[in-house]
DNA sequence: TTGTAAGCGTTATCAC
DNA sequence: GTGATAACGCTTACAA
């Protein structure tokens, strides 16, 4: 039987409790967190009266004698977006295992609502921060703060910061060494937008391996163009139209990816018999629906989400890092990749 | 020229900005709040001190004063996906507007973290708690609470607790509405798990408007499926060979209408000339990804987090709003529907 | 116009 | 074992 939520009253104050358990406000105290000089049966009755008021202990007035809030702030700058969530989730399940909270604020990518969210939470004491970028290129510092900061995602322009990334270059690597265990050995990379720092990256250790492997990259360099599926299903074309022995084809993003197939199966190419292809995000919506499911680079940013949270605790705690941290990547191998079947 | 974060120190209190300013602490207090029992002189003299120590009010200190901890809770159901976090965003968007903060936390859709998640966040005497359900079903009351709550997007089961969700049936209608003025006259409804009270929700709208008309739903009834692409390719297969004549396909989800789109052009059907196909939730990144363009039925979660928080708000300030109040959806118009060309 | 002092809800340091 | 009492940093009557 549904009930009216209750009338909103006073929350009840450890001076209520002491008063019900006939004792003093200091003995009240005690009691509750568990110091040993106690009796036995003192401590049963405040415990009862406690719990008969609902007593929870006010944060603000703990908080105002420790000094410490027992909270971080988290300022992202793209609540809307892939990757920022992740990172987001990781910090939040990190610092909830504790006993701090999160004080979530969204700066958009804008460096003025960025200060003003940062002033609110100094403001509020919190013994520490986050701040998760959009986009993997280096972002401006804060400048030195009263408490510990750490990049998340988008590093700090200044190395003296703590700053944990994704690995840009490694997952480049891993597309391409799983390309070579493949068996490929003409291989495309259709990237997206050249202003990312991180389209270059993965580029830069795609080519490493497969330069080393003495393995053929087609047209000599990576094809940079949009993030979007379009821009996959034009270059892909370009590329079997020009290069038609091609049998491997390394995508920055699943999206990217995506295109791709679309266009290769639509030219009748077979994946992964005729050509192998690769994502990266492994943005499971676009990965797990594809035709055939698709073979991407996981950045691991929920764990990289976690690591900032425990550089942050290092950092409160005394232990700072400083320096740019990266999180490795790994490949998820699905049915878009495989061994060549002539 | 990067210099290394400072050395963290003791925050300035109000004392010192007296202190530094030869006045006493009330009267800083005064100043720096804008009390008008201040001389212009002195209120400078104490704005150059605060400002050089870089004085910024503990606001645990404030709140404990006023009762009031000037943060909301949120705790959320799934960070991860698609529909909580524009929630969440208009939500933290509402109350970053004003001075309210927001504590972020992750209760994965366990009731059990849920109900410690809502004890931590009364230990910070959070203002009022908004709960972001995962998906659109309602969900167990928590139950009376010292604050206000706002359920957002899954409600309540409660009435006589406030909740905010999107109008399904009304997103059904648009749809529905839309293929009419395009012309379409016998129309399949292809939607995913028939567990979610959504899905029906969007086929009873869909079916009222288009009963109504006189128009034909193919099969009698709503295909239901999976919320996946693999869904939309299978269904779309089986609808256009058993109705070969069909001119409409409203699909329950957009992951849903990709995969419907793609069975058309591989079966040579021309979308829209031939077959008109809507979408529903209008996830950019398969609605502008799709060919062609998919129109779809946008459901303004981030509206609803808005209106989420200022219900919260209201109810704050005493003018408590119970019931399930609904957000209207609107239908993004693309080039996936138009009128018929025979 | 300014200063003194009480108090917000805790915890910690003492005496008793 | 227990209970005054002084903090924590701030706001706000109330006095001066």
């Amino acid at each position: 039987m549904p009930t009216k939520p209750e009338k909103k009253r006073r929350p009840a104050t450890l001076a209520d409790v002491a008063q019900m358990a006939g004792v003093s406000i200091a003995t009240a105290s005690k009691a509750l967190n568990g110091r040993s000089q106690v009796k036995a049966e003192t401590r049963a009755r405040v415990f009862a009266a406690a719990e008969q008021l609902k007593f929870s202990p006010n944060a603000m007035a703990q908080n105002l004698i420790s000094g410490r809030s027992g909270t971080i702030g988290l300022v992202t700058h793209d609540l809307e977006g892939r990757f920022s969530i992740p990172t987001l989730m990781g910090a939040e399940d990190a610092a909830g295992n504790g006993r701090t909270s999160v004080l979530l604020c969204d700066a958009r990518g804008d460096a003025l609502r960025e200060k003003y969210h940062v002033q609110t939470l100094l403001g509020r004491r919190i013994d520490g921060l986050i701040v998760v970028g959009a986009r993997p290129d280096p972002r401006p510092s804060l400048g030195p703060l009263p408490v510990p900061v750490v990049y998340a995602y988008a590093p700090s322009e200044n190395p003296h910061d703590t700053s944990i990334v994704t690995d840009n270059r490694l997952g480049g690597r891993q597309a391409a060494e799983h390309m070579l265990a493949c068996g490929r050995r003409r291989i495309a990379l259709i990237t997206g937008d050249s202003d990312y720092g991180a389209a270059h990256d993965r580029v830069d250790g795609a080519r490493e391996v497969l330069d080393a492997a003495g393995a053929e990259i087609v047209q000599g360099d990576a094809l940079y163009g949009a993030w979007s599926e379009e821009w996959g299903r034009t270059a892909a074309g370009l590329v079997v139209a020009q290069h038609p022995d091609i049998d491997g084809i390394i995508c920055g993003s699943d999206q990217i990816a995506r295109g791709v197939l679309d266009t290769l199966r639509e030219t009748g190419r077979k994946v992964p018999d005729d050509v192998a292809v690769t994502g990266h995000d492994n943005w499971e919506i676009l990965a797990l629906n594809a035709r055939p499911q698709l073979t991407s680079i996981d950045m691991r940013l929920e764990e990289l989400g976690r690591q900032a949270a425990a550089l942050l605790f290092d950092a409160i705690g005394g232990r700072a890092d400083e320096g740019v941290h990266v999180v490795a990547p790994r490949l998820i191998p699905r049915a878009s990749t495989g061994p060549r079947v002539a």
